[in-house]
DNA sequence: CAATTCACG
DNA sequence: ACGTACGTGAATTGA
């Protein structure tokens, strides 16, 4: 039994493209498209066996349906360049493959299936049909299915013609007809206006054809009536345009489209060339072709040199010069274990020079012979590439070992070029750049309970095998990064941040123990009542802090209205207590013992848990690389989210206070550095007005937005302003908008709508901005920073909605994050020159703590805010606030 | 280990 | 019609 698959190669390329996240070969050729595609076409060639195969293709500019109808296809947007180079290396992989492609001048993919299904129907052959648009439906016979790709391309949905009838009620050559009525705006077929879908249907499935419907004009109503009859002409025309021509002259016949599988080593090498490893591996390629056995060979020819004692002193001057002589070419490892940088454990240190890697133990490395080699490490004008560098400054330094001069991190530098990678390991890294996989430190060193060092030989081996993948990273990513433009970013910015952060850190804040142990006894006494008092009205005793238990005492033993259900049950966060409060004098208890219980587990308990023994102090981590804005994040403990908010957990801050006696907590934080941003960025003149003249930018919303003169604005007014001015800042929508201030959505639609009325240029700004994510794929910053939203362009409501509200809010919070960075570089440099003692200790996404002696307080107060505000010169000023006292409570 | 909740900007 | 505000980290419960 025959069974063929054609497969419309433009539409399954695009697919591809916009699912997949950007990839690239180490030449810097992009391969998403061909990446996925592949991937699709192996799981078809699994799982439906096919004896033949096309791969068609359009060919040329003039396509016969452009004779009477020359906007057919216009408006559509030009295929990005990083797609249409992907479409030779497809035809070159499918040669590979032995899959036969048709391509032919003047017609599209879909005259050429078009063409083959009905020879498919003539001979009784079964046939699927893959392609991404719905127009190819109406080529479903008894023989010929049609598969839709979903989700991008990792799911197909397959449609026969009893699936067209269940989910659209036609006969598949009435999609003909749909499309006619509908029209279709990618392919830019007008149909008739004002006729969606639901509509088309109807009508369809009353009257059966265009031609019925224009004939039955008499029996539609009023508007619809109207527009119908005026557009007879474009319906007509559109449904001849979505009519997939049958009868394409092809010069091959069936036999050319055979398919007898594919000759592993021709296969092997062409995904060797596309470097798609996974692949290899999959289809267990790799002793395959010409080039097999390369990555095995590469990692065999890698010298491992291990100095250990004083009697390998030689290899040691052979490594320092060794490393002198390279220059920017080499690699750096260093093997801290465990999550906490301040408690990691350093095994060791790899450093890659041409095909040798030298590996020195930590033992090694602190003892006298190797004192060379340390101060080489310890001098800031030896610029080290290597993996984590922060980390590794920081770990080393707690093991006595000084590191500066930190010039290229890999994994830095790959967080900018895709910030939403989550998976920035070396192992993932060198995978990306299609280098020889670095063993998985979960099969060197098992994970868990399971956690061992391995054998020192297995162990050196693997740090010489990643110190080796940095410096072939080091070399790729500085390409790319040159390539898109930030190097600016990199080099300048983020780098030289990595090393402050670390200083910063060593540092630490000090925490007065005595202090949250006396508010931890207060919350204890007062969590006690709060529980008695809870089980009393209760009349039972349950655990409070289960959300299930406390849902089955609230919605079932007292009865009070479930709000919002969860996964799992009913909801019982604060939103949902706070509309329960009026109905049982329980509830505003429950929300009181929330507080209080929060405050002792995770600011008492917690932050006592991370006070240094000998110190007194508290050293955080902020991470460089995983907030997709560009925004830093803290762990170990997280000082980014101590209390403020509420008076009762803003105690927490009186036990943070100076390490010195006599110092202040100074701290200087960015007054609406959001907006300001947006002001700048959409250039709206409004807004900066009021930028410029340093207004309240609620208040002013608000007199704006509901037309009233200043000492008209009610506090209400003002709350509704300052959440519509949230709104905007996060990408809005009415719904949103309508949750945070309780109101209908209709009211804040109208709320949103008279917003946009007023502050045009913004209205502009966010309808540019997302057009310029689906037209590049990806938004930026005012410094470059780039996120990739491949979403936008999704067919899932949810999906696309979310990416839009990222294009929105990802240049103005990465903005605010960049400009707040270069606050940090400059305020360095500033205490440096200067020779003051005053310390930055913290980062607060807009707001940056010091601690200072009394004598530079006058200085530091105006060197601060004027420092921040003068970071970046924008179209409107940037302001800063400060404040100071004896601990960071009293600094507000 | 996922889900829920809540602290911050 | 579709169902949401943007970005984080930590503690707790309960499968």
């Amino acid at each position: 039994m025959d069974k063929w698959i054609l497969i419309d190669g433009n539409s399954i390329a695009n697919r591809a493209f916009y699912a997949m996240p950007p990839l690239t070969n180490s030449a810097g050729l992009h391969t998403n498209a061909v990446f996925g595609f592949t991937t699709m076409l192996l799981r078809l060639l699994e799982e439906e066996k096919p004896t033949h195969v096309l791969v068609a293709f359009d060919a040329g500019k003039v396509v016969f349906r452009h004779e009477g109808y020359t906007e057919y296809k216009g408006g559509r947007a030009k295929t990005p360049p990083e797609l249409s180079e992907q479409f030779p290396v497809m035809k070159d992989l499918l040669k590979a493959f032995g899959i036969s492609q048709f391509e032919l001048s003047g017609y599209e993919a879909d005259d050429i299936i078009g063409t083959l299904t009905r020879m498919a129907d003539e001979q009784n052959v079964q046939t699927l049909v893959v392609t991404g648009d719905k127009d190819m439906l109406q080529l479903a016979s008894d023989n010929v299915t049609i598969a839709i790709t979903r989700k991008g391309i990792s799911e197909v949905e397959q449609f026969s013609p009893a699936a067209i009838d269940e989910k659209y009620g036609l006969k598949p050559m009435q999609i003909i007809d749909l499309k006619g009525l509908m029209g279709d705006a990618s392919d830019n077929i007008p149909g008739i206006p004002g006729v969606g879908e639901k509509t088309a249907l109807k009508m369809l499935h009353e009257f059966g054809s265009v031609e019925e419907v224009l004939a039955n004009t008499d029996s539609l109503k009023g508007k619809m009536k109207e527009k119908v009859e005026t557009h007879k002409d474009d319906a007509i025309m559109s449904k001849k345009l979505a009519t997939i021509f049958r009868e394409v002259p092809l010069e091959h016949g069936v036999d050319d489209i055979r398919y007898d599988g594919y000759q592993p080593a021709v296969l092997a090498d062409a995904f060797r060339k596309l470097e798609f490893k996974s692949l290899i591996e999959r289809l267990d390629l790799s002793g395959e072709g010409a080039d097999s056995g390369e990555e095995a060979a590469l990692a065999v020819e890698l010298n491992v040199v291990v100095i250990e004692s004083d009697n390998d002193g030689e290899a040691l001057q052979t490594m320092l010069s060794a490393l002198q002589e390279a220059g920017a070419d080499h690699g750096l490892y260093v093997e801290a274990i465990g999550e906490n940088p301040h408690q990691a454990v350093v095994l060791g240190l790899a450093a890659a020079v041409g095909d040798t890697a030298y590996v020195v133990p930590i033992a090694a490395l602190q003892q006298p012979f190797a004192a060379e080699l340390r101060s080489w490490l310890a001098d800031e004008d030896k610029p080290k590439n290597g993996f984590d560098t922060h980390k590794i400054e920081l770990a080393l330094g707690w093991s006595g070992i000084e590191w500066k001069g930190a010039a290229f991190d890999v994994q830095l530098a790959a967080y900018l070029l895709d910030p939403t990678d989550t998976n920035l390991t070396l192992n993932a890294l060198c995978d990306r750049y299609g280098q020889a996989s670095v063993p998985l430190d979960e099969a060197v060193y098992g994970k868990g309970a399971k956690f061992k060092v391995p054998d020192t030989e297995l162990l050196y081996r693997h740090l010489a095998v990643k110190a080796d993948a940095v410096r072939k990273l080091t070399a790729l990513e500085s390409a790319d990064l040159e390539k898109r433009g930030m190097n600016k970013l990199f080099y300048e910015l983020e780098q030289p941040l990595s090393v402050i952060l670390a200083g910063m850190e060593r540092q630490g804040i000090e925490v007065e123990k005595a202090e949250l142990e006396r508010l931890g006894s207060e919350l204890e006494s007062k969590l006690t009542s709060a529980v008695s008092e809870i089980h009393r009205l209760a009349g039972m005793e349950f655990n409070i802090g289960s959300p299930k238990q406390l849902g089955e005492v609230l919605f079932e033993m007292l009865g009070l209205p479930v709000q919002k259900k969860t996964k799992t049950g009913y909801s019982t966060d604060a939103e949902v207590l706070e509309k329960l409060a009026p109905y049982h004098e329980i509830v505003p208890l429950i929300l009181h013992y929330r507080t209080l219980s929060k405050l002792q587990s995770t600011y008492i308990e917690g932050l006592l848990k991370e006070i240094r023994q000998e110190t007194g102090k508290i050293h955080t981590y902020y991470r460089q690389t995983i907030a997709a804005t560009g925004r830093l994040s803290s762990q170990f403990p997280n000082l980014q989210n101590i209390p403020i908010r509420l008076e009762e957990g803003r105690q927490i801050r009186k036990a943070f206070v100076p390490s010195e006696p006599g110092w202040y907590i100074l701290a200087a934080d960015y007054s609406q550095i959001e907006l300001r941003v947006l002001a700048h960025i959409s250039g709206d003149e409004r807004l900066k007005e009021a930028f410029i003249h340093d207004m309240d930018i609620h208040t002013k919303t608000a007199m704006d937005v509901f037309g009233v003169s200043a000492d008209q604005v009610d506090a209400n007014m003002r709350r509704s302003a300052k959440a519509v001015n949230f709104g905007i800042v996060y990408g809005i929508s009415d719904f949103g908008l309508s949750q945070n201030l309780n109101i209908t959505r209709k009211e804040a639609a109208k709320f949103i709508e008279q917003y946009f009325e007023v502050f045009q240029g913004v209205r502009k700004y966010m309808d540019d901005i997302v057009m310029q994510a689906r037209r590049d794929g990806f938004v930026t910053t005012l410094l470059e920073r780039r996120r990739y939203l491949p979403e936008i362009k999704a067919s899932n409501f949810n999906l696309r909605s979310f990416a839009e509200r990222t294009a929105m809010n990802t240049p103005i919070q990465g903005t605010a994050a960049d400009i707040i960075k270069l606050a940090m570089v400059r305020m360095d440099e500033t205490l440096r020159e200067r020779g003051l003692k005053s310390r930055m200790l913290l980062q607060v996404h807009d707001e940056l703590v010091f601690e200072v002696p009394e004598e530079e307080l006058e200085l530091m107060k105006e060197l601060v805010p004027s420092v921040m505000a003068g970071a970046l010169q924008l179209d409107v000023p940037l302001k800063a606030d400060v404040n100071y006292g004896v601990n960071w409570y009293e600094a507000k």
